[in-house]
This record gives C-alpha cells, structure tokens and sequence, in this order.
RNA sequence: GCUCCUGUGGUGUAGUCCGGCUAAGCAUACUGCCCUCUCAAGGCAGUGAUCCCGGGUUCAAAUCCCGGCGGGAGCACCA
C-alpha cells in the first residue's frame, strides 16, 4: 500500500521531478464529446431516414445529434430520404418527417432522396459485377438464407462474368420479383454473418411514390446507405447501435469500389418505457382504434409530444443530455418533463381548474368581481372573473375540508366551512391575506367551462397493452379558458400543466 | 448457438483512451428549509455509488491486464 502520505510525496516530487506535476490538459467537456478526425468547417453530417412511417423521438435523436455535430463543427447537414424500398414508402411520410424536423427547429443545408441517384447506384453495382466482386444469384430465399446459415456457396456464386452481367440485364425486364438478386462477394465463412455474401440489388414491382414505376431493381439498405454518404461528402455518419455488424461490409464495398469512406459511429437507441415506437406495434394499435391516430398522447411519435405540450427546446435538452453511448439506456421521461417544465413555466398562463367538480356556495358574499395576474411573476396581463357566491372546488380538496375549518379561496378571500354535504357551504371570514390556512383554487359555478381533461399514462406494461392508458377527467375551469387560442400551455394552479387541445379538451402535460 | 456491443447512486450521464488533482462531478427523482395568495418556477441544504464480481500489475486503479457474470443487438431480397 502507499505507505507515503500524499503530501509528502508531492513535496518530494516537487524537488526533484517538478515536470512531472504539471497536470495533463484534462477538460471537462461540454455538450457531445469530440470527433476523431473533425476538422472544422469540414464536418458533414446526415440524417438520412426511410419514408416509411411518422417520426419519432428516435428520429429526434439522431436528427438532434447529427444537426449538433454539424454545428458544432462548422459544418453542413444533409438531409436525405432513404427511399430505396416502394413497398414501405409513402408520400404523406416524406411530408410528416419533414414537418417533425422543421418543429424540432433542425436545419439542414440540402434535402435529396436516394432515389434520385438510381443511375449512380446501378452504375456502381455494375462495376462490382464486372470486377467479380458481385453476382447475381437465382437462387430461392429459403436457400439463400440456408446456405448462409450452413456457410455454403451455392452455384450461382461461381458463375461467371457473361452469366452475371447476363443476369443482371435480365433483372430489369425478364425475371419476376423474388427470381434473382445481386449479391457482394464476401466470405460465405466470415463470423460476421452480414459478410456472408449479402444482397446488394433486388426486383420489386411497387410503384414508388416518387418514380412510379420507372424502377424495379433497388439497392438494398448497405449498398444504397454507402454509396449515398461517400457521394454525398458525408465525413461522419452516424447510426443506431443494431448496424453495427454492418460496418464492415459498409467499408468493404467503399473499399472495392474505391471511393472515400466516412468514419462511421454508433448511438444508443431511444426509447421510452413502455412506449414503443416500432410501426409494427403501433400501426395495428391505430388500425384497431386502440389510440386515436399518430397524434395521441400516449404516444412517442413528434405529433403526439407536440399535442402533449412538451416543446422542441425541451426534446434537444433532453437528447443532449443522454450523450452519445453505445450503452442501453432505458430513457426518463421524467427528465424531459423536467426541461419542459422549466421552458414553458415562465410563458404559461395561470387558470384555476376545478376536477371532480364539488359545489361551494358562499353564504354572505356580495363580491360580483375579481381581477387575477395571470402569471406570478412575469406579465401575461390578467383576466376579471365574475362572481355570485357560487363556486366549484376540486372534490380532492372538499373531501378533506370538514365544518369550521377556515381556508382561503385563492386571490379571494378567507372562507369557513358551514356546512359539508351537497353543496358545501360557508362564510366570509375576512380578506386579508393569512399564510398559515390551506390555499385552495376555484371556479366561479355561474359561467364555469366544462372540460375534459385528457391524462396518458404508460401504453404498455411489459409487453401488455394498458387498458387503463388513457384516464379522463371531468373538470370545469374559468370562462377565460375559451380565449386562449388551441395549443396554448396552460398551468392550472395546484393541478399540472396542460396544453389545450379544444374548446372543451384539455391534454395534462406533466405535474 | 455463433458474432458483436455494453455494465458508474432509483434514473440519465461526466470522468475510463493518457492510473494520482475526485473514495467520484452534473442532471433528474426524493426529503427539508427559504421565497411565493399554486402542491409550479426560483434559491439553499440533505439522502443516495467502495464505479457488475473475482484476481493481478502498481507506491497508487472506476481508469491498465486476466477470468467470470449480467444486459442488449445482429444473424432478411427492412431500413
């Protein structure tokens, strides 16, 4: 052990190796860690995302990191439609990815789809055929997919140029969809089963939603996905920890094709507990009308956390603040709620709201108005609440109230409970304001606006739909309620924060 | 099964490459106090991690080495 205390040893040290003590250039950094091989001003990045569905907070994520990354380095972002499968695409998705990036304030330098670049693509595949580094295979699928579990080369493999570039002409007109693929030659022996002669090109017939059906032989993901990010200048790419086997095929074609290869890096996935975000799950779960549509609350996708409440600021906090790991990380929601509420606190008007509405009457009032701030602290102007002895309180608080307890009606004045029951009823005490009984919120029972109130809780337990993920409350608020325009954050007081959603909608944010 | 990745408080992370400055920083959650005509926001304080486990190297290890164990992913004519 270290039998030296420090200090002697430091003092010892500093007489006779004081280079020694100079403490290593240890930062601590800020934001995402730095990029091997960044240069600034030469940074590009992209978020290139297929068209097949509603963006989410995994399109968050990495839209987020890429654009980050492009900043941070002066460089440039390139937003690109992976759109090399007809069979999933669909317009309306090109337009809804879109829109979710442009809410979540992500600016890019250029758009483009890969499928513009079929020429390029199908040039490129024809210099693998003709460099013997691919083939076409037309063999079955069910072969295929033996014979790369067994590690065995099928016959097609040794076919030669003239039956391959025979082939491959032939994939454009003659065979059917399913006859006849592209394959890379790699190892049909390599550990790494991606290398086990992957497909590069295959026949499908769907009209495209961009190019109808100008074109039926595709690239698949790791031939299209290479080719785009070298073309494209990409120097860093970056993608969810599942592609990582797929780096070296990625290289390898970049490699035989002899064009420049991108550093390629893996992040962690994200997702919530308990809200998938996968289309497999969520689509039946729409189609079956167990959510009301892309948009519910319960929902991970952009749609839905925007009609939540919760604000682009918060999701890029949020995201920054998981960092970029390879580690699994089971994400808090709670912690984006956290930056939410910060964000939106200071510009939410505050409203009384009363759920489980219990019914006051408040005996000898002569009071007909009230002037309220509609914030605490900064000036969103205040709102005048007419008044006639008749008031809804939360049932939550009524319960707890019993006869001659004193309590103060919020901005009002001191009440005494007369009587419990149905109404409730009691007294004016006096106005001034005393610190030491409860505080509680009203709504004037005369022109009290009725709302429901929309909860979302967790849509699955494990694995297990929760029947009970969506709770509604019936609630009344105040007239001023149907001023405030649809899409407002409002904070009921000593309630939560809710988003309106309709004239009589409301969806609860968070606490 | 094979291959790859990963493992720091309840949760998310910083630090790990280049061992000492930190027996571990920040955030979130929780608790208490202050402020406040909200159970919000803001301010302050506190609880909470021997850094998955076991060896080894070293004066010194979360950090290096070896061996276990746990978790995740891939093994498609989807991306």
């Amino acid at each position: 052990m270290n039998a030296i205390p420090l200090d002697k040893q430091k003092s010892e040290l500093e007489s006779s190796f004081p280079e020694l003590l100079t403490a290593k250039p240890r930062q601590d950094r800020k934001g995402l860690p730095m990029l091997e091989g960044a240069e600034h001003g030469k940074v590009v990045t992209r978020f290139p995302p297929e068209p097949n569905g509603y963006p989410h907070i995994g399109h968050a994520k990495a839209a987020i990191i890429d654009e980050e990354y492009a900043r941070m380095y002066g460089g440039r972002l390139i937003f690109r439609f992976d759109d090399t499968n007809p069979e999933n695409e669909r317009l309306e998705y090109y337009a809804a990815i879109k829109v979710g990036l442009d809410w979540l304030g992500v600016r890019y330098d250029a758009v483009k789809n890969t499928s513009d670049d079929m020429e390029l693509i199908y040039k490129k595949a024809e210099e693998l055929i003709l460099a013997g580094h691919a083939y076409v295979c037309t063999c079955s699928k069910e072969s295929i997919s033996k014979n790369r579990r067994e590690m065995i080369e099928c016959k097609c493999r040794a076919g030669d140029l003239d039956q391959n570039t025979k082939r491959w002409h032939k994939m454009f007109e003659k065979f059917k969809p399913g006859e006849a693929i592209v394959r890379y030659r790699g190892d049909m022996h390599s550990d790494n089963t991606v290398m086990r002669d992957p497909t590069l090109m295959r026949i499908i017939d769907e009209q495209h939603p961009l190019h109808k059906d100008r074109y039926r032989v595709w690239p698949n993901y790791d031939f299209a996905v290479a080719i785009e990010d070298s073309m494209d200048g990409v120097t860093h790419a970056f993608r969810t920890k599942e592609y990582e086997l797929r780096n070296e095929i990625y290289y390898e074609i970049l490699d035989k094709l002899g064009m420049r290869k991108p550093r390629v890096l893996e992040f962690s996935r994200l997702e919530f507990e308990g809200m998938p975000v996968s289309k497999r799950v969520l689509k039946p779960l729409v189609q079956e009308g167990r959510v009301s549509g892309y948009d519910d609350p319960r929902l991970p996708t952009l749609e839905a956390l925007k009609r939540r409440g919760i604000v682009p600021e918060a999701i890029r906090k949020f995201v920054l603040s998981l960092s970029f790991t390879k580690s699994d990380t089971l994400a808090p929601f709670e912690k984006l709620e956290s930056f939410n509420r910060k964000i939106i606190d200071s510009t939410s008007p505050r409203l009384f709201i009363s759920v489980e509405p219990a019914k006051l009457i408040v005996k000898n009032n002569t009071m007909k108005e009230v002037e309220v701030q509609n914030h605490p602290q900064t000036d969103l102007g205040s709102r005048r609440i007419q008044l006639d002895g008749s008031f809804y309180i939360s049932g939550m608080d009524a319960r707890s109230l019993n006869e001659g307890d004193e309590v103060r009606l919020l901005e009002l004045y001191n009440v005494r409970i007369t009587k419990k029951g149905t109404p409730m009823e009691a007294e004016i005490t006096g106005m001034d304001f005393k610190s030491e009984i409860p505080k509680i919120q009203w709504v004037p029972a005369q022109n009290a606006v009725k709302i429901e109130v929309l909860v979302p809780k967790i849509l699955f337990v494990g694995d297990q739909f929760n029947e009970n993920s969506l709770e509604v409350q019936e609630a009344f608020t105040e007239p001023h309620y149907l001023e405030l325009n649809v899409g407002t954050e409002i904070q009921f007081i000593r309630y939560g924060y809710c988003r309106k959603d309709s004239a009589s909608q409301a969806i609860y944010t968070h606490k």
